[in-house]
DNA sequence: GCCAACGTTGGC
DNA sequence: GCCAACGTTGGC
């Protein structure tokens, strides 16, 4: 399978840009939305490129770049009672949840405001800018990914 | 299978 | 904190 190119997101006062660059290689757990678990299942390889998006804070946008770092294996929280992530309904031995492990790249040199990305003709077509889009994890295109990373000089 | 009620996301 | 938009749940 060719490289892809993802925007996950993560609410910074829970897991920010430098958490990661901190600890390097993060189990991105808690994803409990089945449009995302199945991009996780059977669309992401290690190596594919990572936009680090920060949600629900003063100046949502991206703010880095990471990569795929394994397959999607099961989601540990899920079986965990005292977890926020815990399922009751799920089976250890058929998982409900993946998760993928996300490494750090880089930080970028500044925020790539949501703003920014909603203004720009080039990326009407971008998930991300939809209306109503609550998908933590989507995909971005090659020309997308150009854009985006683009803008970083601006 | 329909759909109202409810819970969550996330920008503002 | 508000609330629009969406996903999920559960009664029927």
């Amino acid at each position: 399978m060719s490289k892809r190119n993802w925007l996950m997101k993560s609410e910074p006062h829970e897991f920010s840009i430098d958490a990661l660059a901190k600890v390097g290689k993060e189990p991105w757990s808690g994803v409990r939305n089945y449009q995302a678990r199945n991009f996780m299942r059977d669309d992401m390889q290690p190596g594919d490129g990572v936009l680090f998006y920060h949600s629900n804070c003063a100046e949502p946008g991206v703010v880095g770049v990471a990569e795929i770092a394994g397959l999607a294996r099961s989601d540990p929280t899920q079986f965990d009672p005292r977890s926020d992530y815990h399922d009751p309904g799920s089976k250890p031995d058929q998982p409900r949840w993946l998760l993928v492990d996300v490494g750090f790249k880089r930080k970028l040199k500044r925020t790539i405001t949501l703003a920014e990305l909603k203004a720009a003709p080039e990326l009407a077509d971008f998930a991300l800018v939809q209306r109503g889009n609550r998908l933590s994890v989507l995909p971005v295109s090659p020309a997308q990914w150009k854009f985006i990373l683009g803008l970083e000089k601006r």
